[in-house]
DNA sequence: CATAGCCTACCACCAAACCT
DNA sequence: AGGTTTGGTGGTAGGCTATG
């Protein structure tokens, strides 16, 4: 827990001026300490020699550099939103016209929107960009986004190529000839389960490689497979005690019969999840084995390790949580927050203003992925033109990452704003309608929200945050 | 701020087993 | 027959990291 609170405070830092090197350092030193053989102290010296080797990059300050300093600063000015009358504006022609890009018809020469969380220091004003049309040869009048964009391939989506079924076929027939092997080498048909299954672009051969490390002895390897294939039958056989189990947490007096099956709160023998546990962490840690194969070899599910189960006195999961600085408790405390900066907007200054607000926010995104969702939604919400919270900002709230909040952001502008998440895939889509794209089968009208959750109305009817000062208005939104 | 790649976690559905 | 609970399956979302 505390090497990993360390690699989050650490990746907070790597985004202002550390290097990628860090985190990496932070990782590496913390999988030796938790190494259970001197045979993975390996990683360990690696990450010694990394850090020794690193330079730090001296802060330059020739004339160059200041020059780019002051090229970037004055970058920062073209949040100007249109050329005016008053405009100092190079381009002439535009005295008294308002701006209006050739291709995307933006008033905007640079989008406010992404003006970055810098502070503005010079007062230049930008300039449209000029580009030929060669179909035309007509001069076209560009925002900056459009020019640097123009004439450059649009990079296509959604071309990343899938594993040829050729490479995936002679991959299934090269696992079939190794599990035979193995099977001959032990005499044994269990030992066909000693051989990882995983591919994902590329085939992830762990326990192949494991089994046949280059420089074993031809004892050694038989060795290895022999302690797989016990692990493996032990594993059978405890699973097979399903039926022993106690029931830990049914109260007294309860009409249902203890012990008798799977459900009416039986489940897998203690002594199968601890052997589970313990196996899973020996063979993930130590010969690095992918957690399918773990899986194949320990006889468990994604299920097994992830469901919290009612009849748990904690209703907890059975792994403790690797991800997720939220769900890991990690989060700073909201009265912190207030007292960071996290862009030049300071969002988080209403951590002290509205602390009840961001204290809900932070308990609904910690419900589920769903509520989280609608919480990022509400928090991506503009005000004011087009400024919303920061990332980071909402990032020290809900601890979602980067990545979920943009996400977030791409469906709210993509659906024109819908905060109501899309449904999940796995869902029957009984209630779809028909004709219209995933993101908008929702009806807005009549939101599939539980009780208890915030509906999509309720939402929008709720001032922006930055002008949300009635606390009254944000505890209805709960009821 | 956006995106890709990899791995982990979440989620919905279904079957099994037994009870009411 | 319908309800309850566990476990298996497998699709998808999320977290982390690197890079643009």
């Amino acid at each position: 827990m505390f090497s990993v609170s360390r690699q989050s405070e650490k990746c907070l830092n790597i985004s202002v001026c550390g290097t990628p090197m860090d985190s990496q350092e932070v990782e590496m030193t913390g999988q030796d300490s938790n190494s259970f053989a001197g045979v993975f102290q390996e990683s360990g010296i690696i990450a010694k020699r990394r850090r020794n080797s690193r330079v730090r990059n001296k802060q330059d300050h020739s004339l160059e550099a200041d020059l780019v300093t002051r090229r970037k600063q004055s970058h920062l000015d073209c949040t100007v939103r249109r050329v005016t009358t008053n405009s100092k504006d190079p381009a002439d022609t535009l005295k008294g016209a308002a701006f209006c890009c050739d291709l995307c018809k933006s008033p905007y020469i640079v989008n406010p929107g992404r003006r970055g969380n810098c502070v503005k220091t010079s007062s230049s004003q930008p300039s449209p960009r000029h580009r030929r049309d060669p179909k035309t040869g007509q001069v076209l009048l560009l925002c900056n986004a459009c020019g640097l964009s123009f004439g450059k391939p649009v990079k296509a989506k959604g071309t990343v190529k899938e594993a040829m079924p050729n490479d995936r076929k002679e991959h299934e027939a090269q696992m079939q000839n190794f599990a035979l092997a193995m099977v001959e080498l032990l005499g044994d048909q269990d030992a066909a389960n000693l051989c990882c299954p995983s591919y994902n672009k590329k085939p992830c051969l762990c326990l192949q490689n494991y089994l046949k490390t280059p420089g074993l002895t031809n004892e050694e390897c038989p060795g290895r497979a022999v302690e797989l294939l016990h692990l493996f039958k032990e594993a059978r056989r405890l699973k097979g005690q399903k039926f022993s189990c106690e029931v830990e947490d049914q109260p007294s007096g309860s009409a249902k019969r203890k012990g008798s099956g799977l459900g009416n709160g039986c489940r897998r023998s203690k002594a199968y999840e601890e052997f589970v546990l313990k196996n899973r962490k020996e063979l993930r840690q130590g010969p690095q084995i992918c957690e399918k194969a773990v899986q194949r070899i320990l006889g468990y599910s994604n299920n097994f390790l992830h469901k919290k189960l009612k009849t748990s006195p904690q209703k907890r999961e059975r792994v403790e949580r690797t991800k997720g600085r939220g769900a890991m408790g990690l989060l700073k405390p909201i009265a912190e927050l207030s007292t960071l900066k996290c862009c030049m907007d300071h969002c988080s200054v209403m951590a002290h203003s509205y602390s009840r607000l961001i204290q809900q926010w932070r308990e609904r995104a910690s419900r589920g992925q769903a509520e989280a969702r609608r919480v990022l939604a509400e928090m991506l919400t503009p005000s004011g033109g087009s400024r919303c919270n920061c990332y980071r900002f909402i990032s020290w709230v809900t601890g979602c990452s980067h990545t979920t909040i943009s996400k977030v952001s791409q469906q709210m502008k993509r659906t024109g704003g819908l905060r109501e998440p899309p449904p999940h895939k796995l869902k029957r889509q009984t209630k779809a309608i028909q004709g219209q794209p995933a993101d908008l089968q929702l009806d807005p009208a009549e939101p599939p929200t539980p009780p208890g959750h915030a509906s999509p109305q309720s939402d929008s009817a709720a001032p922006p945050h930055h002008l949300s000062s009635d606390p009254s208005l944000i505890t209805s939104q709960q009821a």
